[in-house]
DNA sequence: AAACAGTGCAACCGCTCTGAC
DNA sequence: TGTCAGAGCGGTTGCACTGTT
């Protein structure tokens, strides 16, 4: 507190490191370990604060740094993990294996929030906002069909709702690590709903989601979200043709009014293209072709491949209004 | 081809917090 | 209880790279 920063004193230097100075760091530490940064840069023979040599460490040179671009399924958590943890950078890296607090908020900062805020997403609240909505559009691109609509009043489960606005007024207030224990518990029931979810299954097969190693393709973290548990419990709801078209706009409108663990969908372009592609999907699209023009995962899932990651993003936070939704009846 | 603007990232700064002594 | 070192965080800077004009 007050305390004058250890790295005021002139002669030191300062900027970027020189291969000579990582080298003489390195074999420092390899000899003697980490620690002690105050007079590791006197006995390692640097021109170093400490504290610069601490950063140096653990932000560039431990053996153990993982270099490079952030996958998918890494963004994806730390999207995830911000939502519950806030700017705990160094939380957030201790679920990162070889990834930094420094490197996280740094892609966080100039990638993660700028396309957050692009999307009409709050990088703060994970919650979108409603101010940047352009509502006429919505209301215009809607067509209405009151019939579908009595259709998807049977399929609103009132629990269920209540249980997202809980979930998105309790994520902007309750103690996040009471939250992050909340997202661990639904793990093991979210996995139970997706392996439950007929006729219309979100799993998919290995091959379609070749990316990602794991049949289910989402991090750990991804599948420990409130919100896939909810979009479990809506998908299975649905038992006729018409409620099938329903269900899978209530699910891409359900992403789209829930908070950060919405994009634990976990769906590149490349898995969009397949799944849209799939019998599954196929049957859906279908039918939907019966009564209306196409909409629910093909038109939100069918996007160009320009930045696959917002590309996917962005259609989930899309504000789909579901053709079966007469917009009428709420005016 | 050159100038300029925009972007990404490593590194730094200043401050607070925490735990050991 | 006060001091100190280390850790952590938000914000910022400087530079290299890239895209645009």
């Amino acid at each position: 507190m007050g305390r004058s920063p250890c790295c005021d004193k002139n002669g030191l230097k300062k900027g970027p490191w020189t291969p000579e100075e990582d080298l003489r760091l390195i074999q420092h530490i390899q000899i003697h370990g980490a620690g002690n940064w105050r007079t590791l840069p006197k006995n390692a023979g640097l021109q170093r604060c400490g504290k610069s040599c601490r950063l140096r460490w653990t932000n560039y040179l431990r053996p153990d740094i993982k270099r490079g671009r952030f996958s998918f399924e890494e963004e994806e958590t730390i999207i995830q993990l911000h939502s519950v943890l806030g700017n705990k950078w160094s939380a957030i890296a201790a679920r990162l294996p070889g990834r930094t607090d420094n490197e996280i908020k740094n892609y966080w900062n100039t990638h993660i929030r700028k396309r957050l805020l692009r999307m009409g997403i709050d990088p703060v609240t994970h919650s979108p906002r409603v101010d940047l909505l352009d509502l006429s559009s919505i209301l215009n691109s809607a067509q209405l069909n009151l019939s579908s609509l009595l259709g998807l009043q049977t399929l609103m489960n009132p629990e269920l709702l209540k249980f997202a606005a809980t979930l998105i007024s309790s994520s902007n207030q309750e103690n996040p690590e009471i939250l992050l224990q909340k997202l661990q518990e639904n793990q093991s029931l979210n996995a139970q709903m997706q392996n439950q979810m007929t006729p219309i299954n979100l799993q998919p097969t290995q091959n379609q989601f070749q990316n990602t190693p794991q049949q289910v393709p989402l991090p750990v973290q991804s599948q420990a979200t409130p919100a896939q548990g909810n979009m479990g419990d809506i998908s299975m709801v649905s038992t006729n043709l018409n409620g099938q078209m329903c269900q899978e706009n209530l699910i891409a409108s359900s992403a789209s009014l829930l908070p950060s663990p919405i994009y634990s969908y976990g769906m590149t372009d490349n898995t969009t293209a397949d799944l849209s592609e799939s019998s599954a999907f196929q049957s859906l699209n279908d039918s939907s072709n019966q009564n209306s023009q196409n909409f629910g995962f093909e038109s939100v899932l069918s996007t160009p491949l320009s930045d696959e990651r917002e590309s996917y993003c962005s259609n989930l936070m899309k504000f789909g209004i579901p053709d079966c939704l007469d917009l009428d009846d709420f005016m």
